[in-house]
DNA sequence: GGGGCCTATCTAACCGATTAGATGCGAGAA
DNA sequence: TTCTCGCATCTAATCGGTTAGATAGGCCCC
């Protein structure tokens, strides 16, 4: 690390110093302390703090209360906006409770999963918060082993014991093929994730039992990123297979669907109406933009952040708002 | 927090008691100390460290040797993909030198990112990156007087003694108008930010130096969102005033006129051509994709963090490829 | 007047790791 | 044999706050 200048550090002894106090009193002013302090003195140790720029020094104090205000935020896969957004409400939801983030990226790599949590734990977190796309590796026991609370958001291990916070999947995917209906489709398409599993697999699940008499014809699978769903759409074009109504498990996946249309020149939402279970800010933008029913990530962060600070907390699973936008047909 | 269940912390002293050693022995043993151990003891210090699942507790560390292995990172605005993208390649060099991250989103708020610097430098950071959109205030006297070396990413405070890494804009500004011009477009318009400062300003100035005859009338402005880009172009096609060239300061821009066209019936690129100077992932999978001057964004990442470590180290501004996509007419 | 009880404050142990200085021991030199 | 090194280790101070226990003074009541 690049060598610091040597700054003389203001001590709370060099605060009790100037007030004509201990260090005791110092601490108790500071943390309107576990002990009452007389006005006049508490006056006195304010205005030595103040006039030195005494700034406790969080380390020490870390040290000591066992407790560092800190919580690890580990995200599968950062360079996605879902995964993104989730965080943000996240780390916006502890710094309203006074608490700093550590961050970390898996990406997708159980190995620094397990690295990142590692290195967090040896930095005393207070918690931590994992948003997880696979469920991963169950990093449960060795949060548990370091008695430091654990939450999963999005998607948790199987079987795990640690707290999961998702959303409403179930709800949200009828919402989309009931209102699909409504446009007088009959046949509607699903296209979920490589795998069945997770959040994403209860939307498939929701859908199908919804899907009629041959939901097997109309279940696609392609990876959570643009390129896979536009090169998919462009082959169902050249296979002339190209459904009526969609319904794509994440925003990654429509926009590149409405990549790879609009280069096939299929019409958006004339020949494929659209809808998405996810509704990313990006949603909003994109030609035509998405009908989407919308991820309540920032209930989900705070619930998750609720969980944190009391593993007792319990809330129904936020649901998910349908934004009637214009890929629907609407 | 919540009450985490007091699991036995395994210190040094088990260790080394474990192993028949004093605690000294045991830090050397850690760290390849600053004192040579017979490869024995070693051997038995390793082994009772194993058998023990010992930890070493970084608070602790860092509290005597004055150094946490930490370096905060400040954005601007997170939710910005610019600006998210960026903070994850500082996250990933960073990573790759073994350093945590504290990340705070400032939101465009002075007051906010002094109170992240604040709680930044409480906790001791070894180190601050300040993913900056408009400069704000000058935090470097606060970093300074607590010895904490800090860099500037793509914007820094006017007039600022601290270091900024920004790409070559001017270069940039220079290609797109030249791809443009090579499209056969002599009149080309440029959507600049609200104001005159920062990295986009000097894109604006080197487009105006070639933009010919009468760059006022060329110039445009609106804030670094897609709602307000949207309506300007509406408002254009309105007035009949659309440029048939235009060159965005960023992709929220490009991607707010793209989608404001689509719903107005303003084809771009054939009625439109546009570049953005910019170029986030997202530009590859817009409709059409977008032709952009991409931001090199890891380089600069890898800058600012070889600047926090080495505050001598210097390297030319790194420059901005010219991806061709659709929206250019190519 | 003395005992009891508050209140305000001070003293010092403590958190866990790091590291300078002291110690002990054996080998080689004088 | 004695002295000098050098190596391996141990002892204990230290980083900066926190907080339990000790102390001192003041007030009230019997």
């Amino acid at each position: 690390m690049a060598p610091r200048a040597d700054k003389p550090t203001i001590t709370v002894a060099d605060v009790a110093r100037r007030a004509g106090t201990s260090t005791a009193v110092v601490s108790y002013v500071m943390n309107d302390g576990p002990r009452a302090v007389a006005a006049a003195t508490r006056e006195r140790v304010l205005a030595a703090a103040a006039e030195l720029g005494y700034r406790p020094n969080r380390i020490a104090r870390a040290l000591r209360s066992r407790t560092t205000g800190v919580v690890g935020l580990i995200l599968a896969d950062s360079p996605n906006p879902y995964f993104g957004d989730l965080a943000r409400h996240v780390e916006r939801a502890l710094d309203e409770r006074d608490r700093l983030v550590l961050i970390g990226n898996a990406g997708y790599s159980a190995e620094r999963q397990r690295r990142l949590v590692d290195r967090f734990l040896a930095a005393q977190v207070d918690a931590l918060v994992i948003v997880s796309a696979d469920g991963g590796e169950d990093v449960t026991p060795q949060a548990e082993a370091a008695g430091v609370p654990i939450v999963y958001v999005h998607h948790g291990p199987d079987g795990g014991r640690a707290p999961l916070v998702e959303a409403d999947n179930r709800h949200a995917a009828q919402e989309a093929v009931a209102h699909l209906r409504g446009h007088g489709h009959a046949r509607i398409a699903f296209l979920s994730g490589p795998h069945d599993a997770g959040p994403v697999d209860r939307r498939r699940a929701a859908w199908q039992a919804l899907a009629g008499d041959d939901p097997d014809a109309l279940l696609l699978r392609c990876a959570y990123n643009r390129a896979d769903a536009d090169a998919l759409i462009r082959r169902l074009v050249a296979d002339d297979t190209v459904p009526r109504a969609l319904i794509t498990a994440t925003d990654e996946q429509a926009i590149g669907i409405l990549s790879g249309a609009w280069a096939c020149g299929l019409a958006v939402p004339d020949e494929l109406a659209l809808i998405s279970l996810d509704g990313t800010p990006e949603s909003a933008h994109t030609a035509p933009a998405l009908t989407v029913t919308r991820q309540p990530l920032r209930a989900m962060a705070e619930h998750a952040v609720e969980l944190v600070f009391d593993p007792a907390f319990h809330a129904p699973a936020a649901q998910a708002p349908l934004v009637v936008r214009r890929s629907c047909g609407c």
